[in-house]
Formats: structure tokens, C-alpha cells, sequence
DNA sequence: GTTCGTGCAAACGGTTTGCAACAAT
DNA sequence: ATTGTTGCAAACCGTTTGCACGAAC
């Protein structure tokens, strides 16, 4: 994955440094939906001479270039996804992990008959409680 | 509406005192979706004894006992708004302005066909452009 | 050698909190 | 007397920014 990372960061014009490739590894390959200094923890792990502020620089950059998609649903923080198409989101409110839900699931109906607004996107937030798999075994 | 303000607070068991009314009195009659330190400049305006720690709590405790909702649907700021029933919510991209969607002006099919989730509340978020009225004359 | 990226620490802005004075019961 | 409310200032926390150093062209 991380040649075409690199590849996807030049075809935007972005200079592939070792700190920006370790935050595009980790950060546009996950479907966790981490803010930034949990995406700051993980980079880290694998790649220690990263600072905060160049993750959030970083972070801010790849939203710019249409690479991430930053979402506003929690109080205080904003987290990133690395899907950046149409898509709904589920919250769950007891453990407050995010998750997609692909565009298709949910319909949304006489979106075009809204008076006097002209609507350039939108998606359904769920709130609720993710359903637990029963025991393993 | 002083008098059912108080009437409302009380049944909530909150203490309907002179800051609190003050506060009521804009931020339960308002359609604007104002941040709480715009509610502490509105009801400055009309009662200058209020400190902005009182605003902050005043309106905590009014999402706590349901008179109303906090919205976070920008970074950075915590909106509030009066109505309390499901509805959807508008905003416009160009002056961050929000306003509600009635509950029947969009319908979301198969909501209850998510696999693994238990859904306990939903809206829609329509991001655009508000139309601009014709000219006044 | 100029431009771009990084790291540090300080600044920032919205929100919460500790505490002392005060009001209500 | 106890409990609840207010105001102030300080603390807090996520994020941004100014600046100096270093790397890349």
C-alpha cells in the first residue's frame, strides 16, 4: 500500500515525505474514524519522529486535496475518514465508534422537493447502539 | 411567554431564577441555532448581570432536562436549538446559517433494514445553499 | 539560495471547573 | 444550617500558528 499511497499523494501535488507517508499508511486505510491525536498515537507507534503539529498540518492538507473526509458529529473533536464517498454514518452512542453505512442501505426520499434550498449534499446520521455478535463460542 | 418559561423550567424541577429566565426567554424562542456565547451577547442585551460560566451552565442544564438540543454539526462550537421534536436540520455552507427541515419533508427508507445496528434516533443533514428570496420591491 | 516541510512551544478559542460570596429554603 | 446558584478567574483540551532549523529542488 505504500507505493500507490505515495502515488496518490503526488498526484495531488503533495510532496511524499517519510512523515507524510507514515500518516497517509495509517490514516487512509483505516475505518476507525480517529481524531487526530489517536491518529497521532498510531503513527507514532511505527514512526516516532512525527510531531503534532505535522500531523495536524498533515491532516488538514489531505482534507484539502480531497483525500479525507473530516467529520464533525462529537463534541470537541473532529475525526477523519478516509472515505471520501457518498456514505451515511451510525453512531454508537454508549462506545461513541463511528461507522459507515454505504449509501445504498438508506433511501432518501423528496430530497429535491425542499422549498428554496438548493442542496449540495447530504447524508443520514444514526445514533444508536451497534448490536453486539453473540459469544465467539 | 415569561410565564410559561418559568411554568416550563419548574416542572423540570429548575429553579426558575432571574439569569435563567433571561436566558430562557431568548434561547427557547429563538430559530437561529445560536452558539452559547451568541446567547450570552443576546441576553446580555437585555439583562447585563449574566456571566458567561452561568450561560454555559444554564444551557447544560437545559439540554439535560430536555427543553433543548445541542447540535455539533461545525467544528469547533456547540449550537443549541429550542426544538426538541425530530427534525431534520439544513445548513448553509456560504453563512454557516442552519435551520430545521420539518420531520416530513424528507422520508429515509430502510432504516429499519441496517443489519446489526438498533436504532434509536436518525436525522438528515442537507448541506447547500439557502435560495435567496427575490428582492424585497 | 529560495522554497517547502518539520518540530517546538506558545497562542488561541470554546468550554468546564474550583472556589468564595450569596440567595433560597 | 443546609442546599443550590452565581461570578470570577483559572484550568482544560483540541487545534492553529510563529518561528527557526533543515531538507529538497
Amino acid at each position: 500500500m505504500l507505493a500507490s499511497d505515495a502515488a496518490r499523494l503526488e498526484k495531488q501535488g503533495i510532496r511524499a515525505t517519510a512523515q507524510r507517508l507514515a500518516i497517509a499508511e495509517f490514516v487512509l486505510h483505516t475505518d476507525e474514524h480517529p481524531c487526530a491525536d489517536e491518529i497521532w498515537d498510531a503513527v507514532r507507534a511505527s514512526f516516532p519522529m512525527v510531531s503534532r503539529a505535522t500531523v495536524y498540518n498533515t491532516l488538514n492538507l489531505f482534507v484539502d486535496h480531497g483525500l479525507l473526509q473530516a467529520l464533525v458529529v462529537t463534541e470537541g473533536r473532529v475525526v477523519f475518514d478516509p472515505n471520501v464517498e457518498k456514505h451515511h454514518h451510525f453512531i454508537d452512542e454508549e462506545t461513541g465508534k463511528i461507522f459507515d453505512l454505504p449509501w445504498e442501505a438508506l433511501e432518501v426520499g423528496r430530497i429535491d422537493q425542499l422549498q428554496g434550498f438548493d442542496v449540495r449534499d447530504y447524508q443520514v446520521v444514526v445514533r444508536g447502539t451497534k448490536r453486539r455478535r453473540r459469544a465467539r463460542k
